[in-house]
DNA sequence: AGCACGCCGACT
DNA sequence: GTCGGCGTGCTC
């Protein structure tokens, strides 16, 4: 529960240890709950409940203690998110994982003395049952070869006796020495250093930089080898949006001999006990999952991978907001192990950090074999526009005939799905809007729909227009994915054409079936998302296209160029081959833009110092400090009034800078009102203790929500 | 988060 | 006179 502080309980004896999981009385309900450190200071101006109020401990439950470290490490993640503590608990202990029953199943074993009567037949269970060990009556007669008649028969006469245990089968276990991949000797040097840290077992963040195609995964599966091999040892592995990393899974299993144990939100409930439970028994030896694995109760961690540490996804928008990468190198700060991030694209943050000498720095500047970096240049859409109708320009359409030409692959880039981000109508002008958030419906022409991308809701796609009676008048506004597509089966009806895109890619099995078939080489051109910049390669693609260079650098916010520089180096990665490299074709309306022109010239030192420059100079992360201080509510009126008196309540000190209120990005986000502020510190300020001071201050009426964001990720 | 309580308007 | 809508506050 959403508490601030633990709530007491009268003791019961013998006192149970901190750490215990027990279930207590709360309101009229029983909850699952951890004995939590007695060491906490009173909160101020709050008496403590009288002695003989206090309700006594429900019972203690069969679950494995949480360790002190991850304790501490919760009420950290609570202090430094401004979360409460009970929420951050919750994300370690999800009562249906902990309070189900592990399915059982009864076993027989061998207690008594022979029977009276020791036929041949109970002779030979009694040989099976020695042999087997605890084994089901059905498989103890199977085994001897006799009816199930006479194995009962020696339960009843004490012979055997029965036990409930788990059916939980154990886990494969990885084998850390089978034979790996030969590795070049930049990686070997790399490897060499990562199994050090981890027989070091101490405290010790590395940056693990390689452009694609380098071999990281290869250089930090030496790492957990050799965590594996330390008894016991556990490993987890973080990757954005675990539901596709099919690839990653296939691999680590070529190398280990058994597969990883996955942990992420599609797990069924049966799954996600076993998993929980297998990793709080030690029997799960290595687990890859998002997010929220972070919050498993690992009994020996002997090392942590945040594998694309630089994605987006990392951050927690909902709930607790937190960045998972950040509190991923807490998390094995408190467990004292290596944590190693690989990217080929490092966030600032960590590049500066790697710089200053506080992360170690391993990099991997070649590509396996002979494969060569592919090459960037601009398509000027001003001097080379595209026809009408169309969306590629003539120079990028000759290159992808060409390409198809010579049997290689294309693939295009745009980040926006459906048909077209906005559908109006050609008669009044109305704009099809969503009902319950400040944004335009986007049509998906593949399932006749419209739909808004914040809040899910959708409607059929009407060509008459609702507002003004028109018939046939809605027309599509800019591209989408399928529209792209849609082109390309017109200009090049003769190719094989494949779309990637989180409405297509719905399943890991979905995922393993489109990328086989484009590895397979039995697509031509592939159009996708951002979902195709992730972690896969394709060794017949030699030709990119990204149709919308500056969709990512439009709106000014704090990361734009870096997430834009991100993107485009990870969706160049994906093409090139060891005879020929491969090319990068940027659409852009602004080709002197200081980010597409530092890609074209390769020189990502130009863009970082540039940025680095640019943050140091307005204070911005890592150089300060920001947090975000969202409000919101159904009553636009009453959301705005508590926005300003937040305002005029704002800290005015020295290196401390407040801006807004103003309504934040999606003013209208699932029909809540949403204003927010943004409150700026100097890098050494305390900002949590700075915020906790100022919003106190302010008395909400209960109809507006406040939520913190401690390092916002994304602002405008 | 859930839930009870209590205040006010609407109806039998 | 009573039902039920939701704003407020408590849970050890």
């Amino acid at each position: 529960m959403p508490f601030d502080a633990p709530f007491d309980y009268a003791a019961a004896d013998p006192k149970p240890a901190p750490g215990t999981i027990v279930r207590v009385p709360l309101g009229k309900h029983l909850r699952v709950a951890v004995l939590w450190d007695d060491d906490e200071k009173p909160v101020a101006g709050k008496k403590p409940v009288a002695d003989k109020r206090l309700k006594p401990v429900d019972s203690v439950l069969d679950a494995p203690p949480m360790s002190g470290k991850m304790r501490h490490f919760i009420a950290w993640v609570a202090h430094y998110t401004l979360s409460p503590l009970g929420a951050v608990l919750r994300m370690a202990l999800p009562a249906q994982v902990v309070d189900a029953a592990a399915p059982t199943q009864t076993v027989c074993v061998l207690a008594g003395d022979p029977p009276a009567k020791l036929t041949k037949a109970r002779r030979k269970v009694l040989d099976a049952a020695q042999r087997l060990g605890p084994s089901t009556v059905a498989s103890l007669a199977k085994a001897a070869d006799v009816s199930d008649g006479v194995v009962r028969g020696l339960v009843k006469s004490k012979t055997l006796s029965t036990r409930e245990i788990s059916r939980d089968k154990p886990y494969d276990q990885p084998d850390p020495d089978r034979q790996g991949p030969d590795l070049r000797e930049e990686q070997q040097i790399a490897a060499t250093q990562l199994r050090a840290a981890v027989l070091k077992a101490a405290f010790a963040p590395i940056l693990l930089e390689g452009v694609t195609g380098s071999g990281k995964t290869e250089v930090y599966f030496e790492a957990v080898a050799q965590a594996l091999r330390h008894e016991g040892g556990q490993v987890l592995v973080m990757l954005p949006e675990i539901a596709l990393t099919s690839q990653w899974l296939d691999r680590f299993e070529a190398r280990f001999g058994a597969r990883p144990v996955e942990w992420h939100s599609d797990l069924s409930p049966a799954e996600r006990r076993r998993a929980w439970h297998g990793v709080a028994s030690g029997s799960a030896r290595i687990v890859v999952g998002a997010r929220s694995a972070l919050f498993l109760p690992f009994r020996d961690l002997r090392l942590l991978v945040v594998d694309e540490e630089h994605d987006p996804s990392f951050k927690q928008e909902e709930g607790v907001l937190y960045n998972a990468r950040d509190m991923a190198v807490v998390r094995a700060r408190f467990e004292a192990c290596p944590i190693v991030l690989s990217t080929a694209t490092p966030a600032l943050e960590t590049l500066l950090n790697a710089r200053d000498g506080r992360y170690g720095h391993l990099v991997l500047a070649a590509r396996h074999g002979a494969a060569q970096l592919p090459t960037i240049s601009a398509i000027d859409l001003r001097s080379t526009p595209p026809e009408t109708g169309d969306w590629l320009a003539p120079p990028l359409a000759e290159a992808i005939s060409q390409t198809l030409a010579e049997g290689e692959q294309v693939l295009l880039f745009l980040n926006r799905r459906g048909y077209a981000p906005l559908t109006l109508c050609r008669t009044c002008g109305v704009r099809l809007e969503c009902p319950h958030c400040t944004a335009w419906l986007v049509e998906h022409r593949y399932k006749r729909q419209v739909q808004c991308h914040h809040c899910g809701f959708s409607m059929p796609a009407d060509p008459d227009c609702a507002s003004c009676g028109g018939t046939d008048s809605m027309v599509a506004c800019g591209p989408g994915v399928e529209r792209v597509a849609e082109e390309v089966m017109r200009r090049w009806p003769q190719a094989r054409l494949d779309v990637m895109t989180s409405d297509t890619i719905t399943s890991p099995a979905k995922t393993r079936e489109l990328v086989a078939r484009i590895e397979a080489g039995a697509a031509d051109i592939i159009v996708g998302t951002q979902i195709i910049t992730k972690g896969y390669h394709f060794p017949k693609l030699t030709l990119v296209g990204v149709v919308d260079a500056d969709l990512g650098l439009r709106g000014g916010d704090l990361r734009a160029g870096e997430r834009c520089w991100q993107q485009m180096v990870q969706v160049a990665g994906r093409a090139g081959r060891a005879e020929r490299a491969g090319h990068v074709f940027l659409q852009t309306y602004d080709p002197s833009h200081p980010v597409t022109r530092a890609l074209i010239e390769g020189d990502r030192e130009a863009f970082l110092t540039r940025e680095i420059e640019e943050r140091e100079r307005a204070g911005m992360p890592p150089f300060g400090r920001l947090a975000g201080v969202i409000l919101s509510g159904p009553d636009l009126d009453a959301v705005s009034a508590a926005g300003k008196a937040l305002a005029r309540a704002a800290p005015m000190q020295p290196g401390i800078s407040v801006y807004g209120p103003a309504p934040a990005p999606l003013a209208r986000l699932r029909g809540q009102h949403r204003h927010r502020l943004l409150i700026q510190t100097a890098r050494k300020q305390p900002i949590q203790t700075i915020v906790q001071t100022w919003i106190s201050q302010v008395k909400l009426p209960s109809s507006v929500r406040l939520r913190i964001d401690v390092d916002p990720y994304s602002f405008l």
